[in-house]
DNA sequence: TTCATTTCTGAAATCATTGCAAATATACAA
DNA sequence: TTGTATATTTGCAATGATTTCAGAAATGAA
């Protein structure tokens, strides 16, 4: 489950993206990461580590890393956006109580579910599920 | 497929939310369009026959509208909110070159491709795609 | 080293959205 | 009809996440 540095380091590469100090901490951190953190929370999480680090930077950053296809960006809070470093295809559910966000399997890819996908280019698929989470359903 | 005002009222009526004439018109605008207005939209759209509008009130009555289950929000684009008055369970593909926005039909409910649902309520689903739709495919 | 290019920084600007308080419309009892 | 309470709309100011921009720093090649 763990990656190393190194790995990391060779993805960024691959991906043309020069792994400078910045960079590969902010794609480590997202990558590591199992929740889906903002911008603002990849901030002041690497802001201690990296001895300085402006917030323009965290954004720009990962802005590059999902126009790569790195990592994925979402919007299933309206509020906010926050990025996923799981690359496997999995949807989000996020509570309209508590406000979490969970990731949950998937049987089937999503564009089996879609008619008509023909002539159609597809490179990023999020199925968003809101509602009450358990935790919140019961104290309802 | 034309929906009449009457049944509009009523169905506002039935959800508990006075028909005024600024909320009959909303409502109206966003079910009939085939398109997926944004708050500004329809505020351009309905200022002329409504002969004062504020954007404020449009804000606020489509909040409404949504949080009533009448109508849903998109936030496939993640620069802006757009609204959708069609009912029937369809997906969203946007285009990342013209931007367009497309309903595609599905196959199954969404529900049925997620794993491990147990002990979730789910009130909203929303399955975006997105990449390059056919016209902008050919002309690349 | 030097130069050119890329990356990072921090402050200022942007812009969709919301908060607020006043104005207006509506419902309904007297 | 009039008065009054309630609901709705309005317009403007404020908010806050995100982006822009121009200069500073780091990096890589020669």
């Amino acid at each position: 489950m763990e990656v190393s540095r190194a790995d990391l380091k060779q993805e960024l590469i691959a991906a043309g993206i020069r792994p400078s100090v910045q960079r590969l901490a902010i794609f480590e951190y997202v990558r590591q990461s199992c929740q889906h953190p903002t911008a603002e929370v990849v901030y002041e999480a690497l802001c201690d580590e990296l001895g300085s680090l402006s917030l323009t930077t965290v954004y720009n950053t990962l802005k590059l890393f999902v126009d790569a296809g790195l990592i994925s960006m979402l919007t299933i809070d309206d509020t906010f956006r926050c990025f996923d470093g799981n690359r496997k295809d999995h949807a989000h559910f996020r509570c309209n109580k508590c406000g979490c966000i969970v990731d949950l399997k998937m049987k089937n890819e999503f564009v089996t579910l879609v008619e008509g996908l023909q002539g159609y280019e597809i490179t990023d698929a999020q199925l968003y599920l809101k509602g009450l989470c358990p935790h919140c359903c019961v104290k309802k």
